[in-house]
DNA sequence: CCGGAAGTTTGCGCCAGAGCAAATTGCGAC
DNA sequence: GTCGCAATTTGCTCTGGCGCAAACTTCCGG
């Protein structure tokens, strides 16, 4: 059999992809054609490098479709995830911190477009579009916090209350309703999970399994489902 | 008897204080000289907030002696230090990244100097002085790869070596060369660390005498002193 | 339809480290 | 000095969750 066809198509690089983006909201209809005439459009499948950890910073990038986890490596191997990133947000912008490799991996979770330009352009962009440097640094500051919050979760609480945090966090992002309840419309599995969470796969699978039991989630292979939101929302909090 | 006069004395806002520093190294003289003319200086005694999470953020801060930790305050009222700034940052620039509250608390951790200025100048400074964007947002980078480094040791390494690698970054940030060792130049209790590790005090006491009678570091009262570096290095990997 | 790989579940033992409690030490105030 | 508080030490207990191992299930390719 030949290869399936990718479900996602590359769109046509259009204005209308970026007209609503925070970066380039500001900008004019022949501005972002610019933009675009000089960016590189691919299509990423799930589980994929877009840029690794240590490299050049040769471009930056923006996520127009999918979703896309960073992170970090340990010197024993392990993986941890550090930070999402919804589709509609840059990655890759280590020029706008003044670095010039990457400080982590960007992974992609799902399927994913992602478009680029090389990293020389970056001064351009900030140089002649109004507001791009500050709407890209509000994204850094929500980042910021995120990164934030994760800490203070590692630090203070239980391995239960940061599963029940990271499921609502993802169905918050990605949830798509179904019946009897919001389902996380990527395939996950239990090992991604628990590098989210920072514990063992065993255990993710344990406390679905008691969750399940209680009604709270239904979760077949790589796929979960949330029944009870308010439920986790309680766990979550201790 | 009358108050104890401060050991550190306010500086008389001079060019030279800040020529030195990234964001402003760029600068002539006579910028520099607008710049301190705008700005309010304070000294801080330790275990005092410059500023607290949540507030609005009227100013913006550069430490120009002293430590100062940011810290977060979880609902149950513990207290996680997720970041350290040493003399020499700008801190509390939420402007910056574009919040207009505070994302979290600065304490100082030692008797520190502090000058800011109105939130207001934040858009002058970056308008009028080529390269202190530039250069601040290279310190942010920073602080990211600093978090991130955080989230990593959160999520796998053993009580041991989180104590072992707090204890080596204070003493690059802040150590004093004393004869048979290096010590941390401020009072820091096993409380602070145990809060810089995510851990307990009590966890803290018992490895510190553990490496004491190890002949690896010498402890007083709020004082710590690290004779074997080295020993700490291979402590801290695991 | 079959075989293997990938993902998941579950049982069991163990231990790092938290929680609690109490004793001890050092320091500053008067 | 000596009183009192803050910081530290130390013992003991208890448990969350990890490590290991084995069985089971679902999916996919041929």
């Amino acid at each position: 059999m030949e290869d399936l066809p990718p479900r996602k198509t590359l769109p046509r690089l259009d204005e209308s992809l970026l007209t609503h983006l925070p970066p380039f909201s500001r900008l004019e209809k022949r501005q972002i054609r610019t933009i675009l005439d000089q960016a590189t459009s691919r299509r990423y499948l799930p589980g994929v490098a877009v840029f690794e950890e240590g490299h050049e910073a040769e471009r930056f990038y923006m996520l127009l479709d999918g979703y896309v986890r960073v992170v970090r490596i340990t010197p024993t191997g392990e993986q941890v995830t550090a930070l999402h990133i919804p589709a509609g947000q840059l990655l890759g912008i280590a020029k706008a911190i003044g670095r010039d490799t990457y400080p982590a991996t960007a992974m992609t979770a799902t399927e994913s477009i992602v478009i680029s330009w090389p990293t020389r352009l970056w001064d351009t962009f900030v140089a002649e579009y109004d507001g791009f440097a500050t709407e890209t640094y509000k994204t850094l500051g929500h980042r910021v916090g995120e990164m934030n919050t994760r800490i203070v979760e590692l630090a203070t609480q239980q391995v239960e209350q940061r599963v029940a945090n990271a499921l609502l966090r993802l169905i918050n992002q990605t949830g798509r309703k179904v019946e009897g309840g919001i389902e996380i419309d990527f395939p996950i599995t239990r090992q991604d999970l628990s590098e989210l969470t920072a514990t063992t796969l065993h255990t993710v699978s344990r406390l679905l399994s008691g969750w399940e039991k209680r009604g709270l989630v239904e979760s077949k292979r790589k796929r979960i489902k949330v029944c009870d939101p308010h439920a986790l929302v309680v766990l979550s909090q201790g």
